[in-house]
RNA sequence: UGCCUCAUGGUGUAAUGGUAACACAGCAGAUUCUGAAUCUGUUAUUCAAGGUUCGAAUCCUUGUGAGGCAACCA
């Protein structure tokens, strides 16, 4: 079990005060029973994993009288696909949650619904209506003004018994007849001036295959499946705050429930340099601006996965926003805050050097190669130590030597020491340039007495600790370096209206470096393996791409840099 | 010209009528064979105006701002 999940805030949200409450006062026999219901038309996001968390999350910190259902909200068979189902299985699960026995699909309940959809009609409560889309539209009245009646609310309960059977058998063509509730046409709350509750489609569907050609909407279905599974919290999103009246109306208005769940509604989770909806998360992948849903700049479950993103870390990140009401946006900083925080205990350390430069050591013996330990954690001793190789020649970052040093620079410069970690120190003689006046070689001289971290006699410890991969025994990587999305904090804000989101890709989200050198200990990196090349940023070996041998990293995130430049 | 919801440092949250606090970010220092991590310190907050109260971030009124609502989507 997840721990991160498992223990409630110090403090209790709302949600969770409302449910103290329910428990103090004996409601629903000290039960807590909750949902994550995903319409299957899309991969799981971030934003997801916040629902995910609350309501697994819920059952988990009342167990073990309470459970948290997962159920698919397939109610619109013309955008749901069992490639999505599988997905998000999938997801749950990585997150490290488990619904055990409860799976549902809201399709299970068609029959059910159906029922409960005549018992209504014959309590005049529903009525079959024959306008058409438009004369529904402007019949509905606006904002400001109430809606009109149709005539097909004045027809009987027989007629309308009929009429609906019928609808059911297929006798109709979609468009041509809708079943509504009959509430109140002047509702100020639109969602009440009798909201369709079923519609003709002949779309087959991924699990009833061509039983039905009419489907339950959203505000019909949620209400009545929470309380057929006995759910006792519907929590969801602030945009159904409106839908709360309807929902309560079903529920009090359908005899034969075994539940008497309530909605409550949190605020959906907003983060800086993406975007979140699914509508543009479906763009992104068909019209290619990413590498499909796993992209590691997405902020899909399946692509922040790949990205090398602990569940951990987003659970504890889910911990970290809160639960409120306020329509808020968060700094991805916070994320990658509890990115690094769990990397930074699991992952090995390692060389990797990105953009290398050679070094040439020349008062080292040719021929001569040593082994240095180097501990595989600083702060985990019992991850034990690994042999990293050294010869004449190294490559170290480019980054990490400056011809013209800016001040408080203190790596390698012209005639200046800095210490290759957990070898010896060496300082730097000559600079190796080509025609066009490009570096191309370094030439350093090493002093035998500083192995070992020893002070170098008479001088002042070197500031600078750099790493490095031994040219001879490199291993050639193609490493990929992810980078935010967007280059703006609300590219959807940003865009306006209709405005092009994707005019906002960050052109730099993904550079590939294909000629990287790095120890050869990683050539055995297992694909799906955190590693933290030192100095540089956390890694991930990509699980689809990496061969035997030859493993290819996705940057997770960088490591945070203290050094701004004068 | 409607209805609903919301408003606390730069960001996210806490304080449930009684000293406005925590995390992130920032800054400074200590430490460090990672300019990381760790540790210490530090900058910065109640949308506005009235009212109730001994006392208001909290309750009331009005205003302002933000988000949402007129699918046979979810």
């Amino acid at each position: 079990m997840p721990e991160a999940a498992a223990t409630p805030p110090a403090s209790l949200d709302f949600i969770r005060e409302m449910i103290a409450a329910d428990l103090a006062a004996g409601r629903n026999g000290g039960q807590v029973v909750t949902r994550f219901p995903p319409e299957p038309n899309g991969y799981l996001h971030i934003g997801h994993a916040k629902s995910i968390c609350l309501n697994f999350g819920l059952a988990q910190e009342h167990a073990p009288n309470a459970r948290c259902h997962l159920r698919f909200d397939d109610t619109n068979p013309t955008k749901e696909e069992v490639e999505y189902v599988d997905s998000i299985m999938a997801d749950v699960k990585w997150l490290g949650f488990d619904w055990g026995e409860h799976l549902f699909y809201a399709s299970d309940y068609f029959e059910k619904l159906y029922g409960f959809a005549e018992q209504l009609i014959t309590k005049g409560l529903a009525y079959v209506d024959d306008q058409t889309h438009e004369e529904m539209r402007a019949s509905r009245g606006t904002l400001t003004s109430p809606g009109t009646r149709s005539a097909g609310a004045d027809r009987s309960v027989e007629e309308n018994l009929d009429l609906f059977r019928r609808m059911r058998k297929g006798e109709f063509k979609e468009g041509e007849k809708v079943l509504r509730a009959k509430i109140d046409m002047a509702s100020p709350n639109m969602n009440l001036r009798d909201p369709a509750l079923y519609r003709i489609l002949h779309a087959h569907h991924h699990r009833t295959g061509d039983a039905w050609c009419i489907y339950p909407m959203y505000d019909y279905a949620h209400p009545l499946s929470d309380a057929l599974e006995s759910i006792t919290h519907s929590l969801c999103t602030l945009e159904f705050e409106h839908h709360r009246p309807l929902y309560e109306w079903l529920i009090a208005n359908v005899d034969g429930l075994p539940g008497a769940p309530y909605q409550r509604e949190f605020a959906r989770l907003n983060l800086t340099y993406t975007v979140m909806s699914k509508r543009k998360l479906l763009r992104l992948v068909k019209d290619d601006l990413v590498n499909g849903w796993d992209d590691p700049r997405m902020p899909t479950i399946s692509g922040m996965r790949r990205r090398g993103i602990t569940a951990a870390a987003i659970r504890s990140f889910c911990k970290t926003i809160g639960l409120t009401k306020f329509n808020s946006l968060t700094e991805i900083a916070l994320l990658e805050h509890s990115i690094r925080e769990d990397l930074n205990k699991i992952s090995h350390r390692a060389y990797g050097v990105l953009r290398p430069i050679k070094v040439v050591i020349t008062n080292y013996p040719e021929d001569q190669v040593e082994f240095f330990d180097a501990p595989n954690h600083p702060e985990d001793a019992a991850a034990g130590t690994r042999q990293v190789p050294l010869c004449r020649e190294i490559y170290i970052e480019s980054d990490d030597f400056m011809e013209f040093p800016s001040d408080g620079f203190h790596r390698l410069k012209p005639g200046g020491e800095v210490r290759l970690k957990f070898a010896f120190c060496i300082i730097c003689q000559e600079i190796i340039k080509d025609d066009a006046g490009n570096i191309v070689e370094l030439r350093c001289t090493y002093d035998e007495t500083t192995r070992h971290g020893k002070k170098p006699e008479g001088r002042t410890k070197p500031k600078g600790i750099i790493h490095w991969v031994s040219a001879r025994h490199a291993l050639d990587a193609t490493v990929r370096l992810y980078d935010r999305l967007f280059t703006v904090e609300t590219p959807d804000a940003d865009a306006g209206e209709d405005g092009d989101f994707a005019k906002f890709l960050n052109p730099a989200s993904c550079e590939v470096v294909t000629n990287a050198k790095l120890e050869p200990s990683l050539k055995e990196a297992a694909p799906g393996s955190h590693w933290q090349f030192e100095r540089v940023a956390y890694f991930y070996a990509d699980p689809m791409d990496s061969k035997p041998g030859a493993p290819v990293f996705n940057r997770t995130v960088t490591l945070k840099d203290g050094w701004v430049k004068k």
